[in-house]
DNA sequence: TGAAATCTTGCAAACGATTGCAAGCATATT
DNA sequence: AATATGCTTGCAATCGTTTGCAAGATTTCA
């Protein structure tokens, strides 16, 4: 059906070698075969078919792009720059799922069969011994919002967490809320150890606070609000780091219905700086995840490892800034 | 490095067709054979590489997933429900981004040299044009959320629009609201355009109420919200129809800040039902467009097609429903 | 003008699989 | 026991490309 090279071939009345050669670049062809050539190749639709190719070449300049994010609004931006990214370097997403808790080990075999050049996997909630399963298998991945600590031997690029927990926690107090809580997502997210952690260690820093945390079950606006609806019953602290946007804005949520005024009777903070979170009707103030650099650092990467597979791994943390909305009260000079 | 085929008969001292046999199932292959191959390959960790099978077999089981819509929320589920829906019958979602309008022309051609099976062209943006070159080329190809009414020949999955914007005018009649308009997203959106048709249809069985419309510079929040506030200047309507859920709750957000009583002084309803629109500090009425159905369908649909690539093209239209919050006012019996 | 150097080109063997065909082997039938 | 029948199996061609090699063509230089 569709043309093939020797199609083209026995139109220009040339060698199949000869065709191949005007479609890979760098190779040897003189001037009048090349014109000769295109003028077949365009006279029947012909392109040189990446599949067939990539049996030689060993390049099918596929590129996994596995997740188990899909409901997060960040992840919107996420996978559109991820594509543009890839595109704009030739190569394309074979887009996995993994919400559905399909043992990771068949994701990996699949990715496998298709041969694909490298894999990117965009999760912070993913063990790292999944990334770690195609490093094994000797395909190039990078652990796009991973962990650094925990997975020295796997490329990351992401955020440094337990920095910005610190920074949530300095933010709080420069407001001069005394009594200050930790209102995180499910624990088995390590992004949400972390942030705690690095919460909790600035926190430790001013005696004169007091700090308490819970986890919600989700990561979703309804866990935060009902989170926050049933802290209330015990008394609510003065100010709150949300573990992530949508939670925030359920935590903020519930508030409102709580009929506490945000920011003078408790305050709140946020993470990610998920669209929504700018809308005015919600003016989240948030901790801003740098997603832009994060993945064009993370394609760059990968292209480098494409190059040159032993590269030895690396992190790459991004600084996060806040950005400041309503939720949180004015710095108080004292 | 990875096994192959050779290395697997090699082990097992068994022909190459012998192994190939064992793992193409409905082939004939004794049970002492199969239970020795299957040792060998387990020893060495071996499974077929899907891109040489696809040569012979013409068969990749890659399918195409292109949007130009990766800002709107309910996209977030619409890529997890494609992908997990294609994931289910052992299809692989090749990931084409086209939000930077690179023209569409190239990602025909990308899209038929990785010898995709089929594609699904998620948009209500693009026009029919894109979706027959598919076609053209006889790629199976179906138009999620696409417009039946100008391309009857591709399959198209989705809804009517003009009854949705019927619905929606219906809707706003009862709550009795006598100056009605219509604030749509870029004129250039056929769903757009569709939805107007119907809403302004109903509208005129009601000599009684006031029409009016005007479009918002894009389908986001900050266009809706200029756009109210524009409008604000030379006298609001009792009750608007947003042409998406974004646009809306930027309305909503203009209105609050406009100090208006959202619903009482003026009702709004949404299209889409996307995720924050059932937040409780937003709770929008809106229009739900029964995604997953849709989706389900389109899959199911493209299954169809690589069993009988000239199945008759169909348009699948499927129902949409208010769902009732908080924008608009109650029912008026008269 | 002739020899050396450099470009072009085609042949044929891969790449990792599948599959039609015919031969080999059991089993069933008479 | 002989023949017919149905399964298994391996051979070899094929899918659409790339690429090392050697031969032929062209250019360079003295």
């Amino acid at each position: 059906m569709t043309p093939t090279l020797k199609d083209v071939a026995l139109r220009a009345g040339v060698s199949t070698s000869a065709v191949s050669r005007t479609f890979t670049d760098g190779a040897s062809v003189s001037d009048k075969m090349r014109k000769k050539v295109e003028k077949a190749a365009a006279e029947l639709g012909y392109s040189p078919n990446f599949i067939a190719r990539s049996l030689t070449t060993r390049r099918t300049k596929l590129i996994g792009l596995v997740s188990d994010n899909f409901y997060n609004p960040v992840f919107l931006e996420v996978f559109d720059r991820f594509t543009r990214a890839l595109q704009d370097c030739g190569l394309r997403p074979l887009l996995v799922n993994l919400s559905n808790e399909t043992d990771p080990e068949s994701s990996v075999r699949m990715l496998q069969q298709y041969s694909v050049d490298g894999v990117m996997v965009a999760s912070s909630t993913l063990p790292p011994e999944f990334s770690k399963a195609f490093r094994d298998k000797n395909i190039p991945v990078v652990n796009t919002f991973g962990r650094h600590a925990t997975s020295p031997d796997v490329h990351v690029v992401g955020i440094d967490n337990v920095a910005a927990g610190r920074m949530a926690a300095r933010e709080l107090i420069s407001r001069g809320y005394k009594s200050i809580a930790f209102l995180g997502g499910p624990k088995r997210a390590t992004s949400t150890l972390d942030r705690l952690e690095g919460f909790q260690a600035e926190l430790a820093l001013h005696p004169d606070v007091t700090f308490s945390y819970s986890f919600a079950s989700a990561y979703s606006f309804h866990a935060g609000r009902a989170e926050i609806l049933r802290l209330a019953e015990f008394g609510l602290a003065e100010a709150y780091f949300g573990g992530d946007d949508v939670l925030s804005v359920g935590i903020l949520s519930g508030l409102q219905d709580l009929g506490k005024n945000v920011p003078n009777d408790v305050g709140l903070i946020g993470f990610n700086n998920m669209e929504m979170a700018g809308w005015e009707n919600i003016a989240l103030t948030t901790i801003h995840q740098p997603i832009a650099q994060i993945i064009a650092s993370s394609v760059e990467l990968m292209v480098a490892m494409l190059e040159n597979p032993d590269r030895y791994p690396e992190a790459r943390l991004f600084p996060c800034h806040v950005v400041e909305r309503k939720t949180l009260r004015p710095i108080q000079s004292r």
